[in-house]
DNA sequence: AGCTCGACCCGGACGC
DNA sequence: TGCGTCCGGGTCGAGC
């Protein structure tokens, strides 16, 4: 499931790719639904003869930026992933976009659960106009975070988790930064003392950032459900501590980890370390 | 404002 | 073995 730390990864990938600077010279969909906001024809009417002068990144959204001042934004969603080969390579089962590039690359678009969505915009900020803190980026500060936990009054998980809070947590990092903090997922965020604040701060930025060093959390075993952009697998699950690990001992306390739903969502936590209070 | 649910999808896991 | 069913994951919109 790409979050940050997995999207921060194929951004590096890309850069590394020497994408940037070549012309775009055709787009093929074969599931247009991958395609948002505007029609296939239209989309592709506007980025070829294109070039891709930049590639970054805003919370989980990838950004390839053009030589007209157009933007393409991709959100991988759950499943989505990006693969760069030659454009001799056979078309494979889920792959759903293919950007063909001059220099005869391919960067095609596979999603097997078809959530994923290809944007367009020209205007970045009105795009990402909801987009909460960038927690990796200078703006992300104690003061602030604090502020803006003080200002609402939600369980901690689900506030995590909203992208219009802070951009780029999902499920794993969010309970790994938890954990680390030790606070439980249902405490509400203007309750949590000014310890435990600068604590969250910190593990939210640990988290993500030993998560960009492992190069991605691949999850799963036969199929991981993570690559980067040349096929490679990430090594974060190795370094999980309370994700997906239900019943193993809480490698702090040794207490047993569980698996509770919070906001309709799977929640792992150590009942030890991280209680209500 | 914040919650809950449904929709979007389908591979994989699980039950029988 | 095969069939049926359910889960998960991020985000948005609707209804409460």
């Amino acid at each position: 499931m790409p979050e940050l730390p997995e999207v921060e990864t194929i951004a590096e990938n890309l850069r590394q790719s020497a994408l940037t600077g070549i012309v775009i010279e055709d787009l093929v969909i074969y599931w247009t639904k991958s395609i948002a906001h505007f029609s296939v024809e239209e989309y592709r009417r506007k980025i070829m003869g294109q070039m891709i002068t930049h590639i970054s990144r805003r919370g989980k959204n990838l950004i390839l930026a053009l030589s007209n001042d157009l933007f393409i934004i991709i959100h991988l969603r759950m499943s989505g992933r990006l693969i760069l080969c030659e454009d001799w390579n056979p078309i494979r089962k889920h792959e759903h976009i293919i950007l063909k590039m001059r220099n005869g690359k391919e960067l095609r678009f596979h999603d097997t659960r078809k959530f994923g969505r290809w944007y367009l915009t020209d205007n970045l900020n009105l795009f990402f106009k909801n987009l909460g803190f960038e927690p990796l980026n200078d703006t992300f500060t104690l003061d602030a975070f604090t502020k803006e936990l003080k200002k609402r009054s939600r369980a901690l998980k689900p506030l995590l988790l909203d992208q219009s809070f802070i951009a780029g947590l999902g499920n794993i990092y969010v309970d790994e930064a938890l954990w680390e903090a030790k606070v439980h997922p249902k405490t509400l965020s203007n309750q949590l003392s000014k310890g435990q604040i600068k604590k969250l701060f910190q593990s939210i930025i640990n988290v993500l950032k030993k998560g960009i060093i492992n190069r991605g959390t691949s999850l799963g075993s036969g199929k991981p459900n993570f690559y980067g952009l040349m096929g490679v697998q990430g090594s974060n699950q190795e370094g999980l501590n309370v994700f997906r690990l239900t019943g193993k001992p809480c490698p702090r306390c040794g207490n047993i980890i569980e698996k509770i739903i919070v906001a309709q969502r799977s929640t792992h936590f150590c009942p030890h370390c991280q209680n209500l209070g």
